[in-house]
DNA sequence: CAGTGAGCGAGCTTCCGCTTGACTT
């Protein structure tokens, strides 16, 4: 205690203040005793919650609070600053960063009316930036503040117009936004050209051949001096016999080689397609594991940061990491070490205000520290280093050979090709383990040359379709909201959560599917605001804010502009269009058990219920039966336990009847009367199946 | 491969973008 009290009396220090609690001890470390380094935890003031809070009819000037539950890190912010002599702030050098210094000089000169409180700002935390940064302090750039001003007056004006429109015409709780609302167009349209897409059947065609001891299958690709189009089985078998009796030969092999270049490191975007696509993870607990990795992890007793800060629309490196992996790779794999450092460039709207995501430290290898982390962090961990590294080593080199085959008799003119590709210099790959290619099917070139005959096997003919648009998966939607710059690396994962948490979207097999209510809502914005939710309104803005950031307007006027026309629709559409509030309700045969009224299926925040169409009188609800249960005759229920969903009786726990697999509603089995459910399996794709495991209708294995 | 299990409607809800815990929703 003692100790403490004369700690407390020594002289006064520089207070810097950044966003980040993880920064701010690395960068104490770097600045030593003279200078005390606290973090904002982003932004502490804002727009209140609960209200527009913009006044239209006065420049759009907004109405600035303390963010709830921040009051008490201001004040300690406020009262630090009164012990020190001298304030930095050292919010990230991007847009936000800037408002947060603004709204920090504010509040802390407020309390302190003569303490000097200046700018200071760095793109990397390394000693070298970062004492750079504070030998050079500068004043707050007004005109970025007003740029961000704009940003987050017109979200807003967007967001707190639209929704409210929609809980008048649809339901409660319902949102809209500048951001939201595209990702789920994009969602929705997705769906539309899938229901639109017709499978058409085509075949292909392939010939066993044999050669020494190998047998190998070529494919068909050419027939007739054209590219073949098998549109049936018929089409296939024509040219199977036409070939059946013929002798083959090698008539060419051709070598390709081709130069492989590493990816760039990660940018936030980046890391989470790659973490959805390598691993499976959904962008929200790539960041979450993301943020462990960078707030530190113990390794032999101590906790280090093993990433730098995971949210970068940048893959820019410092030179003290390209020291650090060169060093590396030079003692790791010399030679795989080019000359000079590779030098990659950041998308166009990038604002550059922290490094790529990379290792820390690229000695601590994922094999190192594979103990001090758990399965999903070193997976995430080992991404990170792999492609970092990588991205600063030799390109890798493959030759590919390939082979055509086709009859002597030049008269049946056709092509069968084999081919495999051999990495000859590996490169880069040599670092490649978590992110190493996938395997090619086809494998090894058989090892043959021009001029050998071959004996034909077999034919090897199939069926395919066509597929379809696929899904938008958590890395899909990411990449094109990045691509159309629409949203930024804080978003990407929070903007998915809003849609699944609104029941606008539901994750299917880790793709996105629109619901019912999410196509109505997409449906009612399209028709009415289909020019702000739409990518050009959010490029528009971004153009907006530049010339706002570069004092060739005022940022009032730019608001303005956007907003008298788009408050004009508002309005009508609020009076023109009919509520269809209920539309989604629909009525059922089913009583209520309780007071015998109808019951209405509805739409909650859960999915679909049947509700006593008493209500408020009656508030009786339960879930929708979808079948019998063949154990207790109770109704069979979709039911969700952790994340997965399936299908109970309502009368557990005395009843533990359960199954995966979804009812077919009112379908019982006409052999032994169990009901009737979807079953998947990749051989037969989604058929009928009899629940019952000891009946054999429509008897399926998995 | 085992084990999984509530309530939602109305009730002032909602935006985007910064940032972490405090949680028993």
């Amino acid at each position: 205690m003692a100790v403490k009290t004369v700690k407390k009396i020594n002289k006064k220090k520089t207070l810097v203040i950044v966003e980040s609690p993880a920064k701010a001890r690395t960068i104490e470390k770097y600045l030593g005793p003279s200078y005390r380094v606290k973090a904002s935890m982003g932004h502490l003031i804002d727009l209140p919650k609960s209200r527009l809070a913009i006044d239209v009819d006065n420049n759009f000037e907004p109405e600035y609070i303390t963010v709830r539950g921040r009051a008490k890190l201001l004040k300690e912010l406020q009262s630090d600053a009164k012990k020190s002599d001298e304030v930095l702030l050292a919010s990230d050098n991007d847009r936000e960063g800037e408002a947060i210094a603004w709204h920090l000089q504010k509040a802390l000169s407020a309390k302190n009316e003569n303490l000097p409180i200046s700018r200071i700002s760095f793109n990397e935390i390394t000693p070298q930036a970062i004492k750079a940064a504070v030998a050079a302090p500068t004043s707050i750039d007004d005109a970025k503040v007003n740029a961000q001003k704009a940003r987050r007056v017109l979200d807003r004006l967007v967001g707190y117009n639209l929704s409210p429109l929609l809980w008048k015409k649809v339901k409660n709780g319902l949102s809209a936004g500048r951001v939201q609302s595209v990702a789920l167009r994009l969602i929705c349209e997705r769906e539309k050209e899938i229901d639109a897409f017709i499978p058409e059947e085509y075949w292909t065609l392939a010939a066993v051949f044999k050669f020494e001891k190998t047998s190998f299958s070529a494919t068909l690709v050419s027939w007739k001096g054209e590219k073949p189009e098998l549109r049936t089985e018929a089409d296939a078998q024509e040219i199977t016999a036409a070939l059946k009796d013929a002798a083959f030969t090698v008539k060419d092999v051709r070598e390709t080689y081709r130069t492989l270049h590493p990816r760039p490191p990660f940018t936030t975007s980046q890391l989470q397609q790659t973490a959805a696509n390598r691993l499976g993870f959904t962008s929200k607990k790539t960041m979450q594991l993301a943020q462990q990795l960078y707030e530190g992890v113990s390794i032999g007793g101590a906790p280090i940061g093993l990433i730098t800060y995971m949210r970068t629309d940048s893959v820019r490196i410092s030179q003290a990491a390209l020291d650090d992996v060169r060093g590396w790779i030079g003692r790791n794999h010399p030679g795989e070490l080019p000359g000079k450092a590779a030098v990659y460039s950041s998308g166009k709207q990038a604002q550059d205000a922290h490094e790529a995501v990379r290792p820390t430290y690229v000695k601590y290898t994922p094999d190192e520290i594979k103990d001090s982390l758990n399965r999903d962090q070193l997976r995430l961990y080992s991404i990170i280093w792999e492609r970092f590294v990588a991205s600063q080593m030799k390109a890798a080199q493959t030759c590919t050979l390939s082979a055509d085959i086709s009859p002597e008799d030049p008269a049946l003119a056709a092509v069968f090709r084999v081919s495999g590709t051999n990495v000859t210099e590996q490169g880069f790959m040599k670092v490649l383990k978590t992110l190493a290619p996938k395997e090619e099917k086809g494998g090894l070139f058989p090892g043959i040359k021009r001029g050998d005959e071959l004996k034909l096997k077999r034919f090897n003919p199939e069926q395919h379709f066509t597929q379809g648009p696929a899904r938008f998966t958590d890395a899909g939607i990411v990449k094109t909201l990045e691509e159309k710059g629409i949203g930024r690396p804080s978003t990407y994962a929070p903007t998915i959560s809003v849609l699944l948490d609104r029941g606008y979207v539901s994750r299917a097999n880790k793709q996105l599917v629109p619901s019912v209510l999410g196509r109505l809502i997409c449906n009612i914005l399209v028709e009415h605001f289909g020019d702000v939710v739409n990518a050009d309104f959010t490029a528009g803005m971004e153009t907006g804010l530049d010339e706002v950031e570069g004092s060739a307007r005022s940022w009032p006027d730019m608001i303005r502009d956007f907003y008298k026309p788009f408050k004009v629709r508002v309005d009508e559409v609020g009076k023109k269009m009919e509520s269809i509030k209920g539309v989604l309700d629909e009525k059922t045969d089913q009583l209520c058990g309780k007071c015998g009224r109808p019951m209405v299926k509805k739409l909650g925040r859960y999915g679909y219920f049947l509700a006593c169409s008493g209500f408020p009188e009656c508030r009786n609800t339960k879930s929708i039966p979808l079948a019998k249960c063949p154990k207790c005759g109770g109704d069979i229920v979709a039911r969700r336990g952790r994340g997965k969903k399936f299908y109970g009786c309502v009368n557990y726990p005395e009843c533990d009847f359960l199954t995966h697999h979804l009812p077919l509603s009112g379908q019982a089995c006409p052999k032994c009367g169990w009901f009737l459910v979807e079953k998947y399996d990749k051989r037969n794709g989604p058929h009928k199946a009899c629940i019952n495991p000891d009946c054999d209708y429509l008897h399926s294995e998995d």
